[in-house]
DNA sequence: AACGTCATCGCAAACGTTTGCGAAATTCCC
DNA sequence: GGGAATTTCGCAAACGTTTGCGATGACGTT
């Protein structure tokens, strides 16, 4: 019962033999004879014997673990990357740490430490809003531990990144609304000290001027979660203000718009277009279903993970920071009028 | 830049102490002096020493990791779960390492082998569908690594549980849309040999007795997702075998039936009310937003936490296995009538 | 008979940390 | 000032594993 786990000494005590042996023939290093791998491999087998990972990482100075830092897990988007990363991880004989910094800046430097303790194999990270100083990524960097940004990066970062192709998926969302009648688009975006805030951003502005539709600063705002999507919506119709499309920097916002814009018995799209972004599992959930943008969570996330075992790999030498950019897709469904 | 990691020898060395005297400084031991105690730790902190979680694991063959194993990640539910499980295994010192079998008997068995060689302290575990064997889990404890379960437990596992009263959540919700006046209530279910199967099951049996109603087999299905709940109720409709409620074992699937009724033109809650388990983030975005039973996911993984962490205090003597229940709250939306 | 060649295995160190025990050095007490 | 008590620290073993090197015998070769 209760009992502590089989190591390779009880083995090599109940064979009569070494550790080193009853090590080498796990293996099965050619300097075993045969019957004595055999031999060991049994009886491995009939005490379930399984290596303490613990004691071979320490060894090696190197685990089998993957870090992970998020904002925040229950999230599709995230919880997508990270199914990602656990098939890929899993494949790959890796294991997966999870952190979650819940938009907080302390806890994500703390998690980061935490990352240092356990000298996992790597990390990879989505940075918290809050997140303007990158030191603490820097430091495990320093300590050999290879870090590689996802979704959420900075500019100022000299390191791996994978992102999606923010001002792309938000130019050919807005590019859209506007083939299909809509002159005046607002955008609810996020903090903009994000590069997914400012290429969404620009990505829209970008559309706009393509089209020679002017820039109206009235229409833009900084809006990215449910509750202020539904308030500032409703703000803006009753102000008078009111846009024929807006294009929302993620799903949730956009169908807080949406709810709103229904609330007040007005219709979608016939009256005001709605675009989201990352196409969740709730954009076909609502009524109507959301015109939105593919982000490609899951395979964002085996990229990551792809990156870093690269790294760790030819882990020597002066290592060129690179940046791998996803496509995204338009995804039309009922939120939009037809082209 | 590319360096090992900073070890007590290495503060040993450049103080001309002993690594023992390091240790006990950094833990504030009375056998050390003050002032070596501040040489230490500030040498410590200007070289940003961390500990090695590794060789402290390995010491006291015993890490302060969490082994989590699920079935899916993407889902509103068990993130909701994991996120619970993160923030409270983070304020007690834990890390928590996931694994997702994706439904795979086979990758959970493997995934317990990775937890075996991981030496976790402890893993909580929600099974996957296919699993009827709960030797793996067994093998755990054997080898005194305790094991929690929660939502997805099976009857014969003597371990510590924790469930939703999924029997109660059922009955309120169909005894909800009993007092809203329906009388042919459908019910769309998981697999039986899971308890949670069973006992919405038995819950919605139970409600229709209270209530007088007979049980007719013809609105009892084996439904859990969101195509097979959108086919199911066309061709449930379209049969003449209408009913005027469904009851779905979860919130997708409710939301499946809720769209193929609306694509029918049927009204819903006016010619059939629905209601889902969970309250997912789904819920409120639907139209018309879904009438629920919270599940508390977040509290669940809380729970599963403090009962382990219990048991690992406290790890000697036999253990009787607890089962902890949680209430569940029905939340009333408008895809039902009122009462 | 003396030597080299293999095949097979064990010793011991190492990874980083903790901890019981003992060893100095200092202080105290009378 | 002699002994005891106290303070402060180091030694070494241990956790489980890997691995370079050396050891042991059994052979085969001259």
């Amino acid at each position: 019962m209760k009992g502590r786990q089989v190591t390779i000494k009880d083995i090599a005590a109940e064979l009569g033999i070494s550790a080193s042996t009853v090590s080498r023939a796990l293996k099965d290093h050619p300097d075993i004879s045969v019957e004595t791998k055999k031999a060991v491999n049994e009886l491995a087998e009939k005490l379930n014997y399984k290596p303490n990972v613990l004691a071979l990482s320490l060894r090696q100075s190197r685990s089998k673990i993957i870090g992970v830092i998020i904002p925040e897990l229950i999230h599709h988007f995230f919880s997508s990357v990270i199914s990602g990363i656990d098939d890929l991880a899993y494949a790959n004989g890796y294991s997966v740490m999870i952190a979650q910094s819940n938009e907080s800046f302390e806890r994500e430097v703390n998690e980061t430490q935490v990352m240092l303790s356990s000298r996992v194999a790597g990390v990879l990270v989505s940075v918290s809003k809050k997140t303007k100083n990158f030191e603490h990524f820097q430091v495990l960097e320093d300590n050999g531990i290879p870090v590689v940004f996802f979704d959420r990066v900075s500019k100022e970062m000299k390191m791996d990144k994978v992102v999606v192709d923010d001002f792309d998926g938000a130019f050919k969302a807005v590019d859209y609304l506007i083939k299909t009648g809509c002159k005046r688009i607002a955008h609810y975006g996020t903090s903009m000290h994000l590069l997914i805030g400012k290429n969404r951003h620009n990505g829209y502005l970008h559309a706009l001027f393509k089209n020679n539709i002017p820039i109206d600063d009235s229409l833009i705002f900084k809006c990215d979660d449910y509750d202020e999507a539904w308030y500032l919506t409703e703000k803006l119709i009753k102000s008078g203000n009111m846009p024929d499309g807006i294009f929302a920097v993620n799903d949730i916002t956009a169908i807080g718009a949406l709810q709103a814009v229904k609330h007040l018995g007005l219709r979608v799209p016939e009256d005001i277009s709605i675009v989201g972004f990352t196409n969740g599992r709730i954009s076909t959930m609502s009524d109507p279903p959301l015109t939105t943008i593919e982000q490609h969570g899951y395979e964002m996330g085996q990229i990551a993970v792809r990156i870093l075992l690269n790294r760790l790999e030819k882990d020597e030498e002066e290592h060129e920071p690179e940046t791998r950019v996803i496509k995204t897709d338009l995804i039309v469904r009922e939120s939009t009028k037809q082209i």
